[in-house]
DNA sequence: TTTAATTTTTAGACAAGACTAAAAACTCGA
DNA sequence: TCGAGTTTTTAGTCTTGTCTAAAAATTAAA
């Protein structure tokens, strides 16, 4: 059973490899966590000894299966809480955020399935994250959606282009993408639209 | 901001006050918290320290007006979850303990008095327990009812008997109970019916 | 390629909260 | 009132997770 902090650390670790870093470095971690890095270091001796994370010293860190796992319950019971404060409670989407990282400690199986039920299964949370279901891996969303308007943290799979121009797909094809190609929006900028993917 | 820990010893302080018990010992407060006497005898000193009780050293505990405000929040918080699990989740009443033990420890004032709008701010737990008010204080229950079918924890007020022979009377006044005297129900014995009162 | 800057880890302390073992204080019967 | 038994507190240790300061490893610049 991990402790509260445990469950932050891998938390963190989590959401840096969704942002797209697939080695997590210690000084980054503890910017996450709000530790220092001698603190976090020890901690993540800690979590590879556990068999939660592979961390090859001076080198970086990443989850291992089941440490992917457990943060994937963690964050899943975080959103679904999110849902239930927003949704149920009357809170704005915005004020959710800190109660939802405690909330998200209190561990019972039963607990999470039987909220994840009453709240209708939902596949997005109020910010309009993915949010995993019971088996650790995020629900998909069968509709087709534009790009812009699709969710945060769920894999992609381009099916289509809206605008045909042989400049703009000459433009994707620089990028690396083309039909088929599986991606996940990582950030949507406010100022002019643009995203960013992996 | 208390620790859990620290909560934990206020409630059971307060549990052991509500069935009767002005001063509490160290040995039974130990039990009550799954603690051996000794680490309940370093918490008191703390506690005392922090102005939640008032420890008078091989005498016994007493909560302070502020660890008694403090209690009856958590006690709150315990009660209002147990009834969101059980009305909302669909958990039997005898399960609820153990989550609402962990969901009690999540502070927020605002998501506290939420929760108790949502469910319609209820009186009774699904055990039949009192449900303290924001006020920190037992929400009185308008509604006269017979002793024998009166929640346990809140206090009432003796209006009337129903048997109303002398010999019953008579056992009453030994009792000293008359018109008018106060009394909260701490227990109910399956066994034959019988309530023990204070 | 050698030094300088940065990152990471180690070393040593500390606070909270728990434990065991032992000392001190109470209580009560004779 | 004086021991015997019980209760409570103290003393000392352990674990978890944190910190600062310093050493070690890596990276980058000249």
């Amino acid at each position: 059973m991990p402790t509260v902090s445990v469950e932050n650390y891998l938390k963190a670790i989590l959401y840096l490899h969704e942002e797209g870093k697939e080695q997590v470095s210690t000084t980054e971690l503890a910017g996450r966590v709000q530790a220092t890095p001698a603190s976090t270091s020890a901690m993540l001796r800690k979590l590879g000894e556990r068999g939660w994370v592979e961390h090859r010293p001076y080198r970086g860190v990443r989850l291992t299966e089941e440490g992917h796992r457990i943060a994937m319950d963690i964050l899943r019971r975080h959103r679904l809480w999110e849902c239930f404060l927003v949704d149920h409670l009357g809170f704005d989407w915005d004020e959710v955020h800190e109660i939802a990282e405690e909330l998200e400690h209190v561990d019972s199986r039963d607990l999470t399935n039987r909220l994840d039920a009453f709240l209708g299964f939902p596949k997005l949370d109020p910010h309009g994250d993915a949010i995993p279901g019971p088996n650790g891996r995020f629900r998909s969303v069968a509709a087709r959606t534009l790009l812009s308007e699709a969710p945060k943290g769920l894999e992609l799979v381009v099916v289509g282009v809206v605008d045909g121009r042989d400049s703009f797909l000459r433009h994707l094809g620089v990028l690396g993408i083309s039909l088929g190609t599986r991606m996940t929006l990582q950030t949507r900028h406010a100022f002019d639209g643009s995203v960013e993917v992996t």
